[in-house]
DNA sequence: GTTAAGCTGTGATAGGTTTCACAATGTGAT
DNA sequence: ATCACATTGTGAAACCTATCACAGCTTAAC
């Protein structure tokens, strides 16, 4: 099981993007295309789904349902996972919305605020509890999941909390690197950081855009 | 100057820690503090800074004004850049407020929608403007960089016509891997498929927190 | 002054990821 | 049937990136 992270992301992709094939009728795709869509080469896509034992035709390529069923298998979790997400501001407000649109397996089902305005509250069909209550919540209803949208100051108080309530996992917004136990996995979403990446490349490479250019 | 993308990331959230290190009255670190705050091992921290050409000393570390300068200088342009944001939906505005808290280097100064309703509203004190002025606007202001919080079907449309008005480098929101020419360079910031990952690698590594787990 | 301790700077090394290159294979045309 | 072609599957090579390990300093203590 060849299953490092960057290969997980691309995988993740894939799958968006074979549903949109398939959704488009198509039956079969070939790595280059799959690739092309990606932004991979056609060579890394075949080593990825290799990896996820996926066998195609050199005539027909791959067939689009049988990916999907494959990829699906692998990364998703038997059952739906219920995730929590921590600061209902701005930005936590915005990824709420942006999550509700049919995820399949993957739900936020609760929120948490230390402002006691927002507590008690229902924000684009999620309810919306006291920070304090959330190691409690966490415990009942069996979250493992969270994504973290809280001020930097605040970020690792709470990551330690949810830790101790059982998350597994923290996909973070806030612009400070947590410190968690071995065996919490956390990927970290930098604003600020992607953005000075990006005007550091901008200014400087003449290429890079993507992997293949062209 | 071995300055690869992951490099530059780190350097980034080094700048941050330092900044917050100096406000905390640190005059000195040592690359393993460094290292611990950032997520980092000592070992890297020193190999990235060695790139920058800064010196430390054996017993007193690092001075943390001269590494800041020496970042300062590294990563940003001479002058501010103007960034567009183009989409102001809900992860729009809470980007708008998340970036306008001071970042002195980097600056959103214009926002686009092709929602009338939107258009000519001054939104976090950013006027927003069609989407249809983004090509002229963006060439007026000679704007360089941009923010992409459109919907993935406008996406690639979008990303084409803000390169045609000189945009050399793209923090994409929209998910949905952009092609864009040679010499323009792409950040994406791919919320659901880093949940996705997150929710992986929760469930199977009980290691791999962050590098230096512990 | 000498010794011990702890850190930096860096060549060498290990580890991981991507690309290359090509044999094997299935397809359609002749 | 046979041939030409496009694609898959994969060992090997190339390329990065991170880690190790240790020489060289600098300071503090005795």
């Amino acid at each position: 099981m060849p299953t490092s992270e960057r290969t997980i992301g691309r995988l993740s992709v894939y799958r968006r993007l074979l549903r949109q094939a398939a959704a488009e009728g198509h039956e079969n795709v070939y790595s280059h295309e799959l690739g092309k869509r990606a932004g991979a080469t056609a060579c890394q896509v075949r080593r990825d789904l290799m990896g996820l034992g996926c066998a195609g035709s050199p005539s027909r390529g791959y067939k689009v349902q049988a990916l999907l069923e494959r990829i699906d298998l692998f990364l998703d979790a038997p059952d739906v996972e219920p995730v929590a997400l921590v600061g209902v501001g701005n930005l936590g407000r915005a990824i709420l919305s942006f999550f509700q649109r049919r995820r399949p397996k993957l739900e936020i089902t609760a929120a948490f605020d230390s402002d006691p305005w927002k507590v008690d509250r229902v924000v684009q069909g999620v309810r919306c509890h006291a920070l304090a209550d959330a190691e409690r919540v966490v415990r009942e209803q069996g979250i493992t999941l969270a994504v973290l949208t809280v001020p930097a100051g605040a970020a690792q108080e709470v990551a330690d909390m949810l830790v101790a309530a059982g998350i597994k996992g923290i996909l973070n917004f806030a612009p400070a690197p947590l410190r968690v136990p071995l065996g919490v996995f956390v990927e970290d979403m930098d604003l600020a950081m992607s953005l000075e990446k990006v005007a550091y490349f901008a200014r400087r490479r003449g290429g890079g855009s993507r992997k293949g250019g062209k």
